[in-house]
RNA sequence: GGAAUCUUAGCUCAGCUGGGAGAGCAUCUGCCUUACAAGCAGAGGGUCAUAGGUUCGAGCCCUAUAGGUUCCACCA
């Protein structure tokens, strides 16, 4: 015991310096062992432009805890790490960043763009993977991969190409999404609506009349939260059912400002009961018109530009935002007499989930994934028990989406990303879908091709990332030994963007789902319960809270007291309470520390073990037994609050107590010292390893200067509970010595007895067994209950009749304090111990009355509760009979 | 419009296959007892949202209601 322990717990002093270790030692990295079954992980990466955040520190300390728990389990963990380049999200970025230093993207064209872009992946991609080791991951950053590297781009455009062979893949002029200010499209996915205050208005088109020209009476009256779509309209609707219009059928209506014929079509998508139960149709900007449109084969008429503003198909508007249009037109549709009325209306508004910029349904010409194929094996997998989640309820959410799921476009007019692997035959307009740029043309045999312009959704990518970082589309080993892999943590939010690509994928391209089990968390929010945000600036920065408090106690915060699947409150209370922790640990490990002083353990003798260091042995077995289950069903939160009490409440304020008369005796009994030193050795030890998934630090630390000899907690073996009753009778023994111990306290607090007053209590039981065992924990109990000696018998002799006593069930503890007794506050107490008594018998008497009771409850609960009555009735005559020596 | 989820102590939350309501923080009372005041000992505090039902037995299962949160959805 060279090592001195500070007296609180450093964890700055250590964490880097042990993190450091590991990384050197290789305990982090897996290689192919056939010989061990292979635990693995992907680590969801985290994008190239981001700072850890509290979700990351979540997801992340879930994976590790994982990670570490079952590498102690013996398996062969691989954590499979690395970043995402996040396409949209980097690009705006990077955009932004040139836009500081005065260059334009355009200026410095693709090549030159990406080149910035690679720099910018430099500088910034390892910085969230630094801030990762601060958490203590144990992943095999010797295996980091990016979601662009080469492996990575082989994976995509295989996938690509070959999804496009089996024609899952097809370009085709549908509308999509378009964000004006990304200026790309978006998958519905990446669309989010936000209810906005809007207006509805009501807008007249004059009726085409008898001689081809607008009438000047007869209108037709519509609502719309859009007018300046208005340019667009190619038709007008209603439902062929709507018996006011019937005698409209087959009329047209006059579009303004374009001078343009509309036909009033009939289609049942019209809502007869909604507005007026007429509909403008613009095909080219809404979907539902889209849909319309094609139905009646109406024109698509694109009256937009790339960045919101109208393009020349809007006549006199051309030029404007698409806002100062609505405006405009408005105003001039009021100057002609065909605006109606202005209602208030709140709407659902789909806006870009990057820049929350009102998106712009557009028609436009991109590549889609066909979705109702390639979903199939994913709406079988949980059936067929291939996938879970947990929690289990996520299974209907996730059969919910994939139910709901269109196709998906996966094209985004940027240039960081995957480039789409087509290729355009720049002479007769052939489209060739492959490696590389075709030598000649299928088709004219020129061999002029340029490829196309743009790239794929980022999570096009994420969506192979179990087994591109694998090694995938080769044939590798790693592929072989890790895939599929085990687990995969992720919260909620990102079910449908990214857990569901991946399952479907997984089934497609390797033909397995690619893990077994989804383990979902919820938000971090902030100790309001607001969600943290940028820009309500109540984010709490994982960094600052690891200065202040260490790892190990942010990963505990995280952890405790929660559900899989729910949402988080953290605050720095729960922090504060988990440093706590680890202090406790820290310092019940420097009390053994200073009792191993020059002493050696050894193995003790089965006789040389007091009932209490056997009752504590049991209990340790218990608790392994428990946590292990705990964890292999994924309850992390519950298998911590069990660790959290055993060692504070169990190990630290009961057993820890006990030991310390017996330690203090040493030279009397060496024997026995060294048989609860040894006690106190294995029950730390075994907890800091149950402990050490979640703690990885102070656990670690504590570990290698408690065994010398050891190189790290991380070699060492997961605790068996095997055995777990060889001392179960012990614990009941040590319950008893808990229970009569509170009594004394409970007493002497009632009669403000500082603690400091040492008294000579006299036990005393009929029993025989019952006297064997106080004997036995004798020693143990005299600091706990303050007690100068301790005399255990058979009777009363020499106790006062008045004296002061403790009842349990079937012994007396008298504190003969003469001075101290008060009769009336001594009866006073006793009497409410006996209503207390009287009481639960009732209850107890009352379940056992009871004949359903006793012919349906389990045998097992049936003895408990006439055990429990058994308890209640000796006490009870205990007291009663100390209530007749007090009259 | 549909779906999920939540409602348990003053606050934040646990509560495993139904079997006498728990933790942390906060509050109150004592203690610097030779590991720890980031500590120790004690105490108070709950009709488990409401109403029904199933059961010998319900915080837990079923139904309805109220309120909160979230997700999905094309109502112009």
């Amino acid at each position: 015991m060279s090592k001195e322990l500070a007296k609180t717990y450093n964890p700055q002093e250590i964490e880097d310096r042990l993190y450091d270790k590991w990384l050197k030692n290789g305990y982090f990295h897996s290689e192919v062992d056939r010989s061990r079954k292979p635990f693995t992980i992907v680590m969801p990466p985290p994008n190239i432009t981001g700072q850890l955040h509290m979700g990351h520190a979540l997801d992340n300390t879930m994976q590790d805890i994982l990670i570490r728990y079952k590498k102690l389990q013996g398996y062969n963990t691989l954590w499979q790490p690395g970043t995402d380049h996040a396409a949209i999200a980097t690009e705006v970025k990077i955009i932004e960043k040139l836009r500081e230093q005065g260059i334009d993207k355009k200026d410095l064209g693709r090549e030159g763009f990406l080149e910035k872009a690679w720099e910018w992946k430099k500088e910034y991609g390892g910085r969230i993977v630094n801030q990762l080791h601060k958490i203590g991951s144990a992943a095999d950053w010797e295996r980091e991969r990016f979601t662009m590297d080469e492996g990575c781009s082989k994976a995509v455009n295989e996938v690509f190409i070959n999804l496009h062979k089996k024609g899952l893949i097809y370009k085709g002029n549908r509308i999509i999404n378009w964000c004006p200010v990304c200026k790309t499209s978006i998958s519905d996915a990446e669309v989010e609506h936000e209810e906005q205050a809007g207006h509805f208005w009501h807008i007249k088109y004059p009726l085409i009349d008898e001689n081809g020209k607008p009438s000047a009476t007869e209108f037709l009256e519509f609502a719309t939260t859009r007018p300046e779509t208005m340019l667009g309209d190619s038709a007008v609707a209603i439902n062929p059912e709507d018996k006011r219009y019937t005698h409209l059928k087959g009329r047209k209506v006059f579009l303004p400002f374009m001078e343009r014929v509309l036909p009033i079509v009939e289609d049942s998508y019209v809502d007869m009961e909604f507005g007026t139960g007429v509909v403008k149709i613009t095909p080219a900007h809404d979907p539902n018109d889209f849909e319309v449109g094609k139905r009646h084969n109406l024109p698509e008429i694109n009256i937009l530009n790339d960045d919101a503003t109208i393009n020349e198909n809007g006549g006199k508007f051309a030029g404007m935002d698409r806002y100062e249009a609505r405006k405009a037109i408005v105003k001039e549709l009021d100057e002609m007499g065909l605006l109606v009325r202005i209602e208030d209306h709140s709407h659902n508004v789909g806006t870009c989930y990057r820049c929350h910029t009102t998106i712009e349904p557009m028609v436009k010409k991109q590549w889609f994934v066909k979705m109702d194929e390639l979903i199939k094996p994913a709406m079988e997998a949980i059936d067929k028990g291939d996938l879970k989640f947990v929690p289990e309820h996520f299974n209907k959410t996730y059969f919910h989406w994939l139910e709901g799921m269109r196709d998906w476009c996966i094209s985004r007019q940027l240039w960081w990303g995957h480039r789409i692997p087509a290729y355009y035959c720049q002479d007769c307009g052939e489209v060739v879908v492959g490696y590389g740029a075709p030598d000649k043309c299928p088709k004219c045999g020129k061999s002029n091709f340029k490829q196309d312009e743009d790239t794929l959704d980022t999570w096009f990518s994420s969506a192979l990332w179990p087994f591109s970082t694998l090694g995938w589309p080769e044939k590798t080993e790693d592929l072989d030994y890790y895939y599929p892999t085990d687990v995969l943590v992720t919260g909620y939010d990102i079910i449908l963007f990214w857990v569901i690509r991946m399952v479907f994928s997984g089934y497609e391209h390797t033909g397995k789902c690619p893990f077994h089990t989804v383990l979902i968390h919820g938000l971090v929010r902030d100790s309001q319960g607001r969600k943290m945000s940028k820009s309500l600036g109540n984010g709490i920065d994982p960094l600052e809270i690891i200065d202040k408090y260490g790892a190990d106690a942010l990963r505990m915060a995280l952890m405790t007291g929660n559900a899989p699947g729910n949402d988080m409150r953290f605050y720095d209370e729960k922090v504060e309470a988990a440093r706590n922790f680890a202090n406790k640990v820290w310092n019940a490990s420097r009390f053994l520390m200073m009792n191993l002083e020059g002493v050696e353990v050894k193995a003790p003798k089965d006789e040389d073990l007091a009932p209490a260091d056997k009752a504590m042995l049991s209990k340790l077995k218990a608790l392994i037994a428990e946590v292990t289950e705990n964890m292999d069903k994924y309850e992390l939160g519950v298998a911590l609050s069990k660790l959290y009490d055993f060692v504070w409440d169990e190990f630290c304020d009961w057993y820890i107590e006990m030991s310390k008369p017996v330690l203090w005796k040493k030279d009397e009994n060496p024997e026995k010292a060294n048989a609860t030193l040894y006690t106190l050795k294995k029950v730390l030890n075994e907890s800091l390893i149950l402990l050490h998934p979640f703690m990885p630090f102070v656990t670690e630390e504590i570990y290698c200067t408690l065994n010398e000899d050891k190189e790290s907690i991380m070699l060492d073996k997961w605790p068996s509970c095997e055995d777990g009753d060889k001392y179960k009778e012990f614990e009941k023994e040590f319950e008893a010595v808990k229970e009569l111990v509170r009594g004394i306290r409970n007493t002497r607090t009632s009669m403000d007895v500082p603690p400091s007053r040492k008294a000579s209590l006299i036990i005393v039981s009929e029993k025989e067994d019952v006297r064997r065992a106080f004997n036995t924990f004798k020693d143990s109990m005299m600091n706990l209950a303050s007690a100068s000696d301790i005399k255990v018998q058979a009777d009363k002799e020499g106790v006062a009749d008045d004296a002061v006593s403790v009842v349990i069930a079937d012994a007396v503890c008298f504190i003969p304090m003469a001075e101290l007794v008060d009769f009336e506050k001594e009866k006073e107490r006793l009497n409410k111990e006996k209503e207390r008594l009287l009481k639960e018998l009732e209850r107890s008497e009352k379940m056992l009355s009871n004949e359903n009771f006793v012919s349906k409850a389990p045998a097992a609960k049936l003895k408990e509760e006439q055990d429990k009555k058994l308890k209640y009735e000796q006490t009870l005559a205990q007291v009663e009979e100390r209530l007749k020596c007090l009259k």
